[in-house]
DNA sequence: CTAAAGTTGTGAAATCTTGCACAGCGTGAT
DNA sequence: ATCACGCTGTGCAAGATTTCACAACTTTAG
């Protein structure tokens, strides 16, 4: 019995990530079996959107018993990260750069920032964190080098869509851009953007609509 | 003619954000008038959906010469900030919240970061990029002396819980929370939580599927 | 063994969001 | 003055996402 693997909306993909975050901090507590509306409640989400999400990545769960933690986190690992630790790039090692690659730098098991790129001569040359840090110049050949199919990208915003260009140029597959900035392509990179401004300016907007 | 005030979607409270940026941006480059249809490729949206995003605001918009960028601005304002400056708290100030509040510094007119909270001696009692630093246990105090309504939430994961407890209680409006920990409340507080994690394993479960 | 309680997987309904398409209007050309 | 063009505002359809609701199954108790 094959998965249909019918596209997964992103949604569904975000949501996997969540889950299985908490499922990692359940099995920590030695947790052995766990219910969608356990989840559901970890998430703000109904029990019915849980077992939904979870019905692409393969049929554990068991009526009564819920699903094994362990084995669920195993098939979300097969279908998020497909076995396979990815190497990532980190494009502008600012102040925002630097607090993601100590976030980032812990123990992940499934990725890992593997270069640094800057085009300040004070930061590349040297190593940040562990990681070695080069000049921009060095993308294209240091990003096959490594074998990289995913950027973080957090140069200032008059610089994002350019470098957004080098790298799409050099065949990376995704971008996860933080400027503020939307970068357009006609390439099929798939790029997320997570606009910090946008978020809290929502936040101020709700802050005076609420109650 | 009042405006009718049905509820805005978060989506388009979103956009409005984002227009608003780009329209500043053509505002700087003296440009006069925009039409939906420019603002939709700025965007990866369709002229379609910018016109209905705009209704909420106020029909300033003319057949043939597009909207006024100034007056959208204006009006856009009215709508996100009610033509009020909001303070606003950073609490923890670490790696990733000294970052946010250098960021966040720069010439922003509708909000203010005014105070930062920590709990490690080391950090409270300094003054950190302009901004003052208290002791988390002066934040109930703090809150209603700056009539803050929204928080930036930028401490441990572990702690992310605990201080949102807090927050709320001091009557706080809205959070925007950057602990990767879904914060449950029965108030109508409104959370956004902004899951780098998840975003990048967004990007790279897309990485591989995009052609 | 049977029944009760509680859970999964999923079709179908409900809701939310986006895109189409066109009436109506202002503009500039003729 | 008239007309063609191109844009806005919006009813409505299409699409996407969420929720409901129930059959099928497992476990536990009697
Ligand atoms: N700091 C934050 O908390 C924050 C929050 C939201 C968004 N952002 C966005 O993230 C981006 C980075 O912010 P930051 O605060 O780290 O800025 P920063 O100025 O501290 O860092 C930018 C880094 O990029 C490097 N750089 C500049 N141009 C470059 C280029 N062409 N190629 C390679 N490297 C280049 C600079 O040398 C610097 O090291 C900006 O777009 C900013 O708008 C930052
Ligand atoms: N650094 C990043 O780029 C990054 C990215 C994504 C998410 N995050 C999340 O953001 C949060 C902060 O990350 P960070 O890298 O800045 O961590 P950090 O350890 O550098 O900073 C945390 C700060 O919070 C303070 N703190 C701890 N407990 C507190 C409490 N109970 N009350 C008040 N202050 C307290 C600490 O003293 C410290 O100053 C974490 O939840 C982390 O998971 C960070």
């Amino acid at each position: 019995m094959t998965r249909p693997q019918q596209t997964i909306s992103e949604k569904t993909i975000e949501r996997l990530s969540v889950y299985r975050r908490y499922l990692k901090e359940l099995q920590k507590q030695g947790k052995e079996r766990v219910y969608s509306h356990e989840l559901s409640k970890l998430v703000s989400g109904t029990p019915a959107q849980v077992r939904r999400d979870l019905m692409p990545v393969g049929g554990n769960g068991c009526s009564s018993k819920g699903y094994e933690v362990n084995l669920l986190i195993e098939e979300i690992a097969k279908l998020l990260d497909c076995n396979d630790k990815q190497n990532i790039a980190l494009i502008g090692a600012g102040n925002l750069g630097r607090a993601l690659l100590g976030y980032l730098s812990g123990s992940r098991d499934n990725y890992d920032i593997v270069a640094l790129f800057d085009n300040d001569p004070e930061k590349y040359g040297r190593v940040i964190c562990g990681k070695r840090c080069y000049c921009i110049d060095q993308l294209a050949e240091k990003i096959k080098e490594y074998k990289i199919t995913t950027a973080i990208l957090a140069v200032p915003g008059e610089a994002a869509e350019a470098t957004a260009e080098i790298l799409i140029g050099t065949g990376i597959k995704a971008i996860l851009n933080f400027a503020p900035k939307h970068i357009t392509t006609s390439s099929t990179v798939f790029i997320e953007t997570l606009d910090i401004t946008k978020a809290l300016e929502k936040a101020i907007y709700f802050s005076r609509k609420n109650t």
